[in-house]
RNA sequence: GGGCGCGUAGCUCAGCGGGAGAGCACUCGGCUUACACCCGAGCGGUCGCAGGUUCGAACCCUGCCGCGCCCACCA
């Protein structure tokens, strides 16, 4: 039987492929997946929902192809994958990038104007909009910016099924992060609590443990004078000197020598001359500054913590836009305490600090000159003030940061979850073993999912906070600023008697600490949620452990007892050429689009294929090269085999059959690899089998394909070509799915993509009981002619009149096996053979 | 301060108990029944340092040095 001869393209391209297969793809639904499957047969992928607030970067197209590398395979090995995009569009990176966008800056209390339009260019000052419409314009510029998201994956090849889309601002993901806060709130999980709050003063809005950084700025030791009960000074170093008016007492270590006298009695702080109470506390540092401290509510989290645990009453001073608030807090009662804090009043704390120094070096109350250090402090990670402390009212969800049952329960999920690699677990353990508070998930800004709860008003029109209103779950998403609750009319919105809705939205991480919920559509579509349910796979990268991972993995412990996924793998990040982490910030950044123009979209992937599972890695252009020529090479080398009548088949050539069980040992090796999320050792397994392939096997056996040693011979070589093209182009289309696909679509029917994933053991039998080791003893001769050949400065084509081989009688039997393919390919017109002892083969060339 | 990871050829990295490897770069040669976006050959390393375990260590153990990251109550 004759089989059909391929239409082979005469100068076959990559150029061009991207377009041409991702369309196809889309219109077959190669990608699709299959609900009818049950859970064993779904492989599910919590996928990152990229943040949309400008452009993505190359770290993006790294990350994401590490996933779709291990989606193609499951694909392939059978299973439906569930493969969602989400864009991460609420919250303040879209609030940022509108602002700077149309030049507008959201001012709650403006009415709804339908009409807006920005204008084309942002001017000087930004024009005030109401809440509606920033919002509206959040929502406008996210459906730009996630346009083209979705034009660049398409281009890189990611798999995922395009039907599935979500937007953590859209109503379903809004709904779900409402309905799970509800359910939280009901369990006792969420609260409303009044606490001293780390504020980022830019932003005007709470702050979470988990976006903080440390970062270290220049302070100086500044040495007060207080005074003793006795009259005597007491000195008290400290790097906050304007929170003087905001102390509250002095803390000293209760084994202090120096200090154990005045445990009990008070001190009176200068310029103001209050009277606070000295006391003992183990956490206090006697190596520290003066090794007493003064307590302020609030200049750090220690203060935070004495005035708890000492329960000191509250002094605030700082402002919710980190001035000092107008008047004096309570305590500072004499006239002149009051004026020396109208000198404070409403500057920030910048400003404050060189007043309050000026007037304490005016009443002689400072012990030198300040002694400048370096010291860490809290920032914001995306604020470039640091943080105050503020009392505010704010919702909480418990994290085990205050409950030792559950964080224990967290640290077991934690190692019931198979990390890859992993090394990483110990990041999350040691985040939630320093967990100091429960997840602060309110924040004051506008982008974002509101509180689905309102306040009762009392007859004097003040909020009733402890027993909030709840929406019903099925009247979600709601919008407590523009929906009434129920059994209220619009017409009682802020007055007496009435209601007011929450004027807060959650934290970002509180909606996508749901992405499981959101893309498996929990509550919405139970069948689907079943099938999807825990997860198999969460991809990330390492720098949000403690926030989307650790998160995720809160909520789906409280809402579902259970683990949201079965594996997360952990992807590193992109390095500039100096080392340092590429950022968007860092300027100087290769947009992706350009590199996939440039090298092609397989070559990209490769790149990103070729590194370490949660490994940084350097942007590197060579290696995009050295992918795109492997891309080149396959096209190539396929056309060259197929043009010679590769074809699956029977192989009855030793040399064939060798072939097929070194393939068969590299298959098992990349499905080893795979199954481990390794998807870089898959690849350089397989790359390296098709190196050999190309170089050794198909210059041994091409003149045998085209015919010269007989039909029968001929037909062995052909299958044995077409059996590991087959099988190599399935091992190669995780990674280069354009061009594996290119190539399949010569000679064989439907995509690469679903095509079964190869088996080691059907090459097994197809290699029977041949000697494995032929193709690498015959590879070995012509090794030593080529080498000859080069030596002698010849054309590989050179005749060679006489090749003497010299090796034990297993090698001259293999080498009997493949004799004539030797032959052709060296062009060697006699070999003699000797048999000697030892393991040595000798190869002697005449020309 | 605690933890994790990494230091292997000029560069990027693999190898993690028994012959020091790959690709790039470099040198030399070659238009070979596909591929000059190519092919062949070659040069190149006290495997961070110092001890220890072992018949044997790049690989295991200890200490140190350097780099990166994570965490930490930062007066």
């Amino acid at each position: 039987m004759t089989r059909p001869v391929p239409a082979l393209p005469e100068r076959p391209t990559i150029d061009g492929l991207e377009p041409k297969w991702a369309g196809r793809w889309d219109a077959m639904g190669v990608y699709d997946f299959d609900r009818s499957r049950p859970r064993a047969e779904v492989f599910a992928i919590d996928t990152p929902p990229p943040t949309v607030s400008g452009s993505l970067h190359v770290g993006h197209v790294f990350s994401y192809t590490h996933t779709d590398a291990v989606a193609r395979y499951q694909r392939m090995r059978g299973r439906t994958v569930f493969y969602p995009m989400g864009w991460d569009d609420n919250g303040l990176p879209t609030e940022r990038r509108v602002q700077n966008h149309y030049g507008v800056r959201c001012d709650p209390s403006l009415p709804y104007d339908p009409d807006f339009e920005p204008p084309e260019r942002p001017g000087d000052r930004q024009i005030p909009v109401s809440r509606r419409t920033f919002i509206e314009l959040c929502e406008r510029l996210a459906r730009e910016d996630e346009a083209a998201f979705e034009a660049l994956w398409r281009r890189l090849g990611l798999s995922v099924d395009w039907s599935m889309t979500y937007q953590t601002i859209d109503a379903d993901a809004r709904a779900t992060a409402q309905r799970a806060f509800l359910r939280n709130l009901a369990r006792g999980e969420a609260y409303l609590s009044e606490a001293p709050t780390l504020w980022d003063v830019t932003f005007r809005t709470a702050v979470a443990q988990a976006e903080l950084e440390d970062r270290e700025r220049p302070a100086a030791y500044h040495r007060l004078l207080f005074e003793r009960a006795d009259g005597t000074d007491l000195e008290i170093a400290t790097t906050r000197p304007e929170l003087l008016p905001a102390c509250v007492a002095l803390v000293a270590h209760p084994d202090d020598e120096r200090h154990r006298p005045l445990f009990g009695t008070t001190a009176r702080t200068p310029v103001f001359g209050v009277e606070v109470p000295v006391l003992a506390h183990r956490t206090a540092d006697p190596e520290k500054g003066s090794g007493i401290a003064m307590v302020c509510t609030f200049g750090d989290t220690t203060d935070v913590m004495w005035w708890r645990e000492l329960q000191l009453p509250t002094r605030a001073v700082i402002g919710w836009d980190g001035r000092f608030v107008a008047d004096p807090p309570a305590g500072l009662d004499t006239e002149p305490a009051r004026a020396a804090y109208a000198e404070l009043a409403g500057a920030t704390a910048h400003t404050a600090r060189e007043r309050m120094v000026a007037m304490l070096r005016e009443q002689g109350r400072t012990a030198g000159d300040p002694q400048p250090i370096v010291h860490a402090v809290k920032f914001y990670e995306k604020g470039d003030k640091p943080l105050e402390i503020v009392t505010t009212r704010q919702w909480y969800l418990r994290n085990g940061g205050r409950d030792p049952e559950l964080r224990a329960a967290l640290l077991k999920r934690g190692r019931e979850l198979q990390w890859h690699p992993e090394y990483m677990r110990a990041r999350y353990e040691s985040w939630v073993e320093g967990l100091n508070g429960d997840w602060l998930i309110s924040r004051q800004r506008f982008f974002g999912v509101p509180f689905p709860v309102w306040y009762r008003l009392d007859e004097r029109g003040e909020t009733v906070t402890d027993a909030p209103i709840t929406a019903d779950e099925s009247a979600l998403p709601v919008d407590p600023s523009t929906d009434v609750p129920p059994g209220y009319s619009e017409a009682q919105r802020g007055v007496p008697g009435g209601f007011t809705g929450d004027p807060d939205v959650m934290d970002t991480w509180a909606t996508s600490s749901l992405t499981p919920q959101i893309a498996g559509r929990w509550e919405r579509d139970d069948d689907l949620f079943a099938r999807v349910f825990p997860m198999d796979l969460r991809p990330q990268a390492h720098d949000i452990i403690r926030t989307w991972l650790f998160s995720t993995i809160v909520r789906s412990h409280l809402e579902h007892e259970v683990l949201p996924w079965r594996h997360a793998a952990l992807s590193g990040w992109i390095l500039d050429p100096d080392r340092k982490k590429m950022s968007k910030s860092k300027g100087n950044v290769v947009t992706p689009m350009a590199l996939l123009e440039e090298f092609g979209s397989d070559a990209v992937r490769y790149w990103a294929a070729s590194a370490r599972p949660g490994t940084d890695t350097a942007f590197d252009p060579g290696q995009m090269k050295i992918g795109r020529r492997l891309a080149i090479k396959i096209l190539n080398a396929s056309r060259f085999a197929l043009s010679a009548g590769a074809a699956p088949g029977n192989v009855t050539a030793a040399l064939d059959q060798a072939l097929l069980a070194e393939l068969a040992t590299t298959v098992d090796a990349a499905t080893a690899a795979l199954d481990d999320f390794d998807y870089a050792r898959a690849l350089e397994v397989t790359e390296r089998f098709f190196w050999h392939f190309c170089d050794d096997y198909l210059e041994l056996v091409k003149a045998r394909a085209y015919g010269e040693h007989g039909d029968e011979a001929a037909a062995s070589a052909r299958a044995g070509l077409g059996t590991a093209l087959s099988v190599l182009l399935r091992l190669f289309a995780p990674f280069l799915p354009f061009v594996t696909e290119e190539v399949w679509s010569w000679w064989q029917e439907g995509s690469v993509h679903r095509a079964p994933w190869p088996k080691a053991a059907d090459l097994r039998g197809q290699a029977g009981a041949a000697d494995p080791d032929v193709l690498t003893s015959a590879t070995d001769v012509i090794t030593v002619v080529r080498r000859a050949k080069s030596e002698a400065k010849l054309s590989m084509r050179a005749e060679v009149r006489r090749a003497v081989i010299a090796a034990p009688r297993a090698v001259l039997d293999r080498l009997a096996l493949a004799e004539a393919d030797i032959r052709s390919a060296g062009r060697i017109q006699d070999i003699d053979v000797r048999e000697q002892d030892g393991e040595a083969v000798e190869v002697a060339v005449t020309f």
